[in-house]
DNA sequence: TAGACGTAGA
DNA sequence: TCTACGTCTA
C-alpha cells in the first residue's frame, strides 16, 4: 500500500520497518512517517477526501494501549488532555500542556482537523501508528508499529464531563489478542 | 580551550569547526554546541560560577548582527522578543512567541539566567556564536560561527519601554571591522 | 495566525 | 514547575 498525495502518504514508508525507533519527533517527520510535530494525528487531502494518514500515541492522552495489536486512540482537542490511568488519580490537568492560550476551559472535542481524519478513515484505508513510550530517563522513543485499520469511532464522556472521540484500531493482519 | 563541567563545556567542540552547518536545534544539543531546545543563552557552573558557554542568534530579537566579527546580543526575558530593524516598523508583537502563559505585559529584564551568565562572563572566558538564519522557503539553518568574548554590557531602553540588556560581544583573533 | 500527545534545563 | 530566539501543518 502506497498512496502518495504531495508530501503525504497513506501506507508504509518504503525503508521504514515495524520495530523501527526513533528519539524525537522531527525524525519521523524527516523521513515521512508523521508529519506534526506535536499533533497526534497527521492527514492529507487524497481526491478531496481528508484521510489520517499516521498517528502518535505517547502517552499523556487516554488511550488505551493494552494490547499489542490494537489500541483505543483519544480525540483530539477540547482540552481532554492528561486523565490516563483508570484509577481515580486525577493528576495532570496543567491546562493545555504548556503552550497554547488555554483561555477557555474544557470543551466537548469537534469532528474536525484529526478527528474527522481518523473517522473518514473508519474501515477504508490504513493508518501508521507510531507508539510513544518514555523512558526511566525521562527521554522519549517513538517506535514504528506497523499498520492499522480504524475499525469504529464514538463518543463518550470524557473525565472533565465534556465529549470525547475515540478510535478502536486494530493492526492489519495481527492476532487481534 | 576546552574546560568541562559536567555536561557542559567552555570553548571549542572537538570535531565542530567554524561553518559548520545545522537544521534543528536539537542537533546542536545533540553535538554539545547548545544547550537550551528554545533558549537563546546556555550557560553552566563552572566552580560555583554561573558562566556562559553558548549564544543563538537567530534573529527575532533586536540583535545586532551586521558585522561578521563581532554583534550586540539582547538579553533573555521581560517579553523583550521581536523588534529587529530600527526603521519604525513595529511588526511583531505576539505576546512572547506562542507559548508561556503571556498574562503580565513587558518588563524590565533582570539580571539572572543567561544574562547573570553572560554578564559574568564579561572579558573572561570565550563563548561560542551559533548564527541562525531564515531561508527563503521558510526554514532556518544554525551555523557555527566560532568563539567571541564578551567585551560590555550595558541596559538599555528598549522599544517597548522597558530595560533590555545588550551585550558587546566580539570575535577572539578576529579583525573587528 | 494559531494549534499541537514537543524538549531540555534551571 | 516553568521558561525558552522551537517547528510543523492547516
Amino acid at each position: 500500500i502506497f498512496v502518495k498525495s504531495g508530501k503525504h502518504v497513506i501506507g508504509d514508508i518504503p525503508g521504514v520497518e515495524i520495530g523501527d525507533k526513533f528519539q524525537y519527533r522531527v525524525e519521523l517527520i524527516l523521513i515521512g512517517l508523521h508529519h506534526q510535530i506535536q499533533g497526534g494525528i497527521a492527514y492529507g487531502n487524497f481526491g478531496g477526501k481528508v484521510l489520517a494518514t499516521s498517528i502518535v500515541a505517547s502517552g499523556g492522552y487516554a488511550d488505551d494501549l493494552h494490547s499489542k495489536d490494537s489500541l483505543i486512540y483519544t480525540g483530539q482537542g477540547g482540552n481532554a488532555k492528561n486523565t490516563k490511568g483508570q484509577g481515580g488519580n486525577a493528576k495532570n490537568t496543567k491546562g493545555q500542556g504548556g503552550n497554547a492560550k488555554n483561555t477557555k476551559g474544557p470543551q466537548d472535542q469537534k469532528l474536525e482537523r484529526g478527528n474527522l481524519a481518523l473517522k473518514n478513515s473508519v474501515q477504508k484505508n490504513p493508518v501508521r501508528v507510531i507508539r510513544g513510550s518514555e523512558l526511566l530517563d525521562g527521554s522519549r522513543t517513538y517506535v514504528y508499529d506497523g499498520l492499522y485499520l480504524v475499525e469504529k469511532y464514538w463518543q463518550e464522556r470524557g473525565p472533565l464531563g465534556k465529549l470525547v472521540f475515540k478510535f478502536q484500531m486494530n493492526r492489519i493482519g495481527g492476532t487481534g489478542k
